[in-house]
DNA sequence: GTGAACACTATTTTT
DNA sequence: TAGTGTTCAC
């Protein structure tokens, strides 16, 4: 096969190895992505293996379709019956098929505001706990797969957790009333029907054979146990991914997981490819330098057969201002000498606040850049609020969206009357709208009788239109934007206040998402569902079907909008500088990188520095973000700067300081000594006082003191000690004897007999002792 | 029910 | 700084 020509001899192990567990171990720059996609050639064109018995999972819409482009260069046609998707698209199919059609799925947003219901239905004390911590708490014990009801026995029974099991218990509730599933959800039903449903199990068993996931080290518990369970038949499986590059611990992902593959699957074959294709030597060693500070990886380091190539160039800036003005001038000068193209170039940032004094210099310079994160094309409120319309309209049941709208835009029904509308509905057992429909009925809303009368109206007439099948689903959308107030509220709202952020281009930029929708899923001729009993499960999973009316394809839009969150497109060709987190420019790589704000306090970030495993996923984000670049490297610190409204004079970072001083030019200001602390003293105690206040803040937050006491309650016995059979002491349930221990990654879920009384806790947090201490 | 004035708070965010 | 949430007078 002379695609085996082209890698080395890693690389080809790692593509030729189709049975049985493999663990790819791929640093960055490695040629991950190619040996991805050759190996399912190799498979499908040397041993013959069906494309339909192929299962590849990532985490991003994009790198399934990237993935998918790619294989259909390599092996054709054949790559359309791979089922090729993310964890949630996946798994939501797979949900659908076998438990309910209809569920609805929500995003963070709605999720947070839920939890905000949640915790006024339950009088929690919201002076204490904030929505947005209650949210990242439950999401947490659903990461974890505890229930409600074991919440405050697998995480202590704190004034907090207590409340938040309330909340969550409710939050379900809530859920469940809604036919909603949120993001965790998708993934913890998924291994529950797997578990509880033998025959749907065993179906996806025998379906996928073959099976890969990549970025593994992103995985979190949910996603672990069901590819386990899928591919626990027949053993073939293969992850892909890097523990020095996993860098979304604060979501729940588990480096522990790709750690411990080994011991998951003894007899596994492992591969590490350390040739790295991407950066120079100088570059590299930096790099390796830094992540060697880590103690928490598998030892590896990254080697080049390229040559050393410049400094890593270390610029000391008097300040933020300095700092763009020097980022701006560099990027003139590359650009000029014929070094770099704009679109060469990133500037990458810890925080997305830093973004700011950069957008204004490259504003003002001329040069052509584009900002990427921060708010999401499909987050914002004007599209949400249209969608909200849409499904609205297609199914009239949905409360969450009549929540949503009601209101919007302003119609003089406020929350009153929205609580009585919901009080009516839930004694009725009617949906809110069919309240709203029928409020002549209710003397309670005969004050916005009219206006609920007007809106339910509208509703229907807009149902009406869509079912006339008169328009096409972009003109559609277009109607509904229109006929619904929202385009001339956003008018009023740009003439008002003008507006930095232009929601009409959003709208309008939601009509031609619509139109490509549209042509990628209408069909002309009317055909038979895809979904019919017997239907090809293989495409199924990965093909989201066709309809061939407006209605149709609004239903087909809807079941995926929450998934679909493509909008900012990274790969398009124009040439201009990129600006985004570290986080968002993981997977990508620029010939010249600006690394900016590496400073303490910022890069590390000051809630990082307390814990030591904080530390180290911030040392793995420096790591992916120096291996970014190809050729240039430039990181940037300022002695001063303004960041959320205050002056903060900052250290240069610790990580800088790992660097070795050969591999590094320092310029600007100190360059003698470039990672030491060369402000004078004056200055800074003067300002450490400043840059030190939202630290000296954290510190004293409810937040830090949990995260103490947390670490405090790590007397108790660690997961990894915990053994069958074993005594241990509880500080609650006194003496038990540990009947199993399942393994979860870094922890375990260990299931206790108290003296007859059995409880499933998790090891680390429950702080076990063993008997006789 | 609305909107203006005020208070608060601020990593990272694949789905 | 800036964006969001809360409060209170109309």
């Amino acid at each position: 096969m002379e695609l085996l020509d082209t890698l080395n001899k890693e690389q080809r192990d790692a593509v030729t190895h189709i049975d049985g567990p493999l663990l790819i171990l791929a640093g960055a720059g490695s040629g991950k992505t190619r040996v991805i996609t050759y190996r399912i050639a190799y498979m499908v064109q040397e041993k013959n293996i069906s494309p339909k018995e192929i299962l590849a999972i990532t985490f991003t819409n994009k790198a399934a379709g990237e993935m998918r482009e790619r294989l259909e260069g390599l092996v054709g046609y054949r790559s359309k019956y791979m089922a090729c998707g993310t964890f949630h698209s996946i798994f939501a199919r797979i949900l659908r098929k076998h438990l309910d059609p209809n569920f609805a799925i929500i995003d963070s947003d709605d999720q947070e505001k839920l939890v905000k219901q949640a915790m006024k239905d339950v009088n929690a004390p919201t002076d204490k706990i904030k929505p947005s911590m209650a949210k990242s708490m439950i999401s947490n014990a659903k990461n974890h797969m505890v229930e409600p009801n074991q919440f405050c026995m697998s995480f202590g029974r704190d004034f907090i957790s207590q409340h938040v099991e309330k909340i969550y218990a409710r939050y379900n509730e809530i859920l469940k009333a809604n036919n909603a599933m949120d993001f965790d959800d998708i993934l913890v039903n998924t291994v529950k029907l797997f578990e509880q449903r033998h025959d749907v199990l065993e179906f996806y068993q025998e379906q996928y054979k073959y099976i890969m996931v990549d970025e593994y080290q992103d995985t979190n518990m949910p996603q672990y146990r069901a590819v386990m369970l899928l591919a626990s038949r027949y053993r073939n499986i293969c992850v892909v991914g890097d523990d020095d590059q996993s860098i979304y611990a604060f979501r729940g992902a588990n480096v522990q997981l790709i750690l411990d593959f080994e011991k998951d699957f003894p007899d596994c074959c492992v591969v590490k490819l350390e040739e790295n294709y991407r950066s120079t030597g100088n570059i590299l060693k930096a790099a390796n330098s830094i992540i060697a500070n880590n103690s928490h990886r598998t030892s590896k380091a990254l080697r080049t057969s390229g040559g050393d190539g410049d400094k890593i160039i270390l610029m000391n800036a008097d300040s933020g201002i300095g700092e763009a003005r020097y980022v701006v001038d560099t990027i003139n000068m590359l650009v000029k000498k014929g070094k770099c193209k704009y679109s060469d170039i990133a500037i990458l940032y810890r925080v997305n606040a830093m973004s700011r004094n950069i957008d204004k210099a490259l504003h003002n310079s001329g040069i052509p850049f584009r900002v990427y994160g921060g708010m999401r094309f499909f987050d914002r409120k004007e599209i949400k609020d249209v969608l909200a319309y849409l499904r609205l309209i297609n199914d009239d049941g949905d409360n969450l969206a009549f929540e949503r709208i009601i209101n919007v835009p302003r119609r003089g029904i406020g929350d009153t009357t929205l609580e009585k509308i919901r009080l009516i509905g839930t004694q009725e057992g009617m949906s809110l709208f069919e309240v709203a429909r029928n409020c002549d009925m209710y003397p309670d809303l005969s004050r916005s009788a009219s206006k609920l009368a007007e809106f339910t109206e509208l509703i229907l007439r807009m149902r009406e239109m869509l079912l006339s099948d008169t328009m096409n689903f972009a003109e559609f959308v277009d109607y509904v934007e229109n006929e619904s107030g929202i385009i001339e509220e956003c008018i009023e709202e740009r003439t008002k206040k003008g507006e930095i952020v232009d929601r009409v281009e959003n709208l309008k930029e939601l009509l031609s998402e619509a139109a490509d929708f549209e042509k990628a899923h209408r069909t002309e001729a009317p055909e038979e569902t895809s979904s019919e009993e017997g239907g090809d499960a293989a495409a199924d999973l990965f093909d989201i079907g066709s309809a061939d009316t407006t209605d149709g394809i609004l239903k087909l839009y809807l079941d995926n909008a929450a998934l679909y969150t493509e909008g900012d497109n990274f790969d398009d060709n124009d040439d201009f500088v990129r600006l985004m987190t570290v986080h968002s420019a993981k997977g990508l790589e620029f010939k010249a990188v600006f690394l900016i704000g590496v400073e303490e306090g910022i890069f590390p970030g000051y809630r990082s520095i307390a814990s030591e495993a904080d530390l180290e996923e911030e040392r793995r984000l420096m790591y992916v973000a120096v291996t970014r670049a190809k050729r240039y490297l430039f990181i940037v610190v300022a002695q001063q700067r303004m960041l959320y409204g205050q002056t903060q004079c900052n250290k240069p970072s610790r990580f800088v300081s790992e660097i070795d001083k050969d591999l590094l030019y320092a310029m600007g200001l100190s360059r003698a000594q470039p990672a030491a602390s060369q402000i004078d003293a004056s200055r800074m105690s003067a300002n450490t006082a400043i840059s030190e206040t939202l630290a000296d803040k954290y510190k004293k937050s409810s937040v830090f003191r949990a995260n103490a006491a947390k670490k405090e309650n790590k007397v108790g016995l660690r997961a990894d000690q915990i053994k069958k059979g074993m005594k241990v002491v509880h500080d609650r349930f006194g003496e038990g004897v540990v009947l199993s221990v399942e393994p979860t990654g870094g922890d375990a879920l260990v299931s206790v007999d108290f003296d007859g009384m059995r409880k499933n806790l998790l090891a680390n947090s429950a702080g076990l002792k063993p008997l006789g201490l």
